[in-house]
DNA sequence: AAATATCCTAGCAATTTGCTAGGGATTAAA
DNA sequence: TTTAATCCCTAGCAAATTGCTAGGATATTT
């Protein structure tokens, strides 16, 4: 039960990228340098984010990414989702996919597995990067690389 | 994100356990023959949750393994927890240890790691044993071995 | 043409998972 | 007292996953 360095730098880059893309794109050097991650290992990242369609893409010199929608619109879940896959720890009860299970009517744990992943998609379906962009700001307004996040 | 086998075979082995065990002792190849686990590996899942205090064993020919407490007083939470490990997804956040985060007061998406820290351990600490008991004994009255349950 | 970007793919060491296996210690029953 | 059933402890191991690094192609601005 662990989320990956995938979901927590991605959701990072996210606010990031929020913080940042207003005027002009934001490549991924810079975002790996505000946040110290390895700049080809986010490129990865948010290639997924990308064809999750939470960012767009502009390429050649002076290009970058930007957010595909207004933070408001975009939730702690769908970023984390684009990232991890399912975020549900069992997936035979899974709401977010189709792998439902055959054999179980008469199965019981399948009750807690249901509750479990009901919590988790709550949590992060109602947090969205407009709380959190605004948060960063209070925390460091100057985005000082000084000050850098802890690395999860 | 996934809960592991350990997590999902040693709930599934408490309520069978919780089912079998007012009597006399349950040994391990009589749970696993019902629920279809390997012994071997069962027996170590077992392990765990006697070190956790959770059940007590029995040793030698008749003996086997009882519930430590009442059905009532073990929680969903304290099984997976045994088997698992910390059940949450980020250890930064964490609540159930002392692994806290030193470099942040200004991290941001800690918000963010505590939240969902906190909504699954409201899940499965909420949960007794006893209600699944009862679920099972609703679901499958006999214990038919004919009836199994999926993996999960 | 050169510089700066995004893209696409492959590879790889370290860790974790999901077991199997061997053999010991303890106890009840034959 | 032997035997069989049980718990107990440890090691090993193949397959999958994680967390990257690396090479190079493609697009766009200067």
């Amino acid at each position: 039960m662990k989320l990956s360095t995938k979901g927590r730098y991605g959701l990072r880059a996210m606010i990031d990228l929020a913080r940042y893309s207003e005027e002009e794109p934001v490549s991924i050097s810079s975002i790996a340098a505000r946040q110290d991650i390895s700049e080809r290992y986010l490129e990865q990242l948010v290639g997924l984010l990308k064809k999750a369609g939470l960012v767009r893409s502009i390429r050649g010199a002076t290009g970058g990414y930007v957010l595909a929608k207004s933070t408001g619109e975009i939730s702690v879940g769908d970023v984390l989702r684009a990232l991890e896959g399912s975020l549900e720890p069992v997936r035979c009860a899974a709401f977010y996919s189709e792998e439902g299970c055959m054999a179980a009517e008469g199965c019981v744990t399948k009750y807690v597995w249901q509750k479990i992943n009901e919590s988790i998609n709550e949590a992060v379906d109602h947090m969205m990067l407009d709380e959190l962009v605004r948060e960063s700001q209070n925390v460091n307004p100057e985005g000082d690389l000084e000050n850098p996040q802890c690395n999860s």
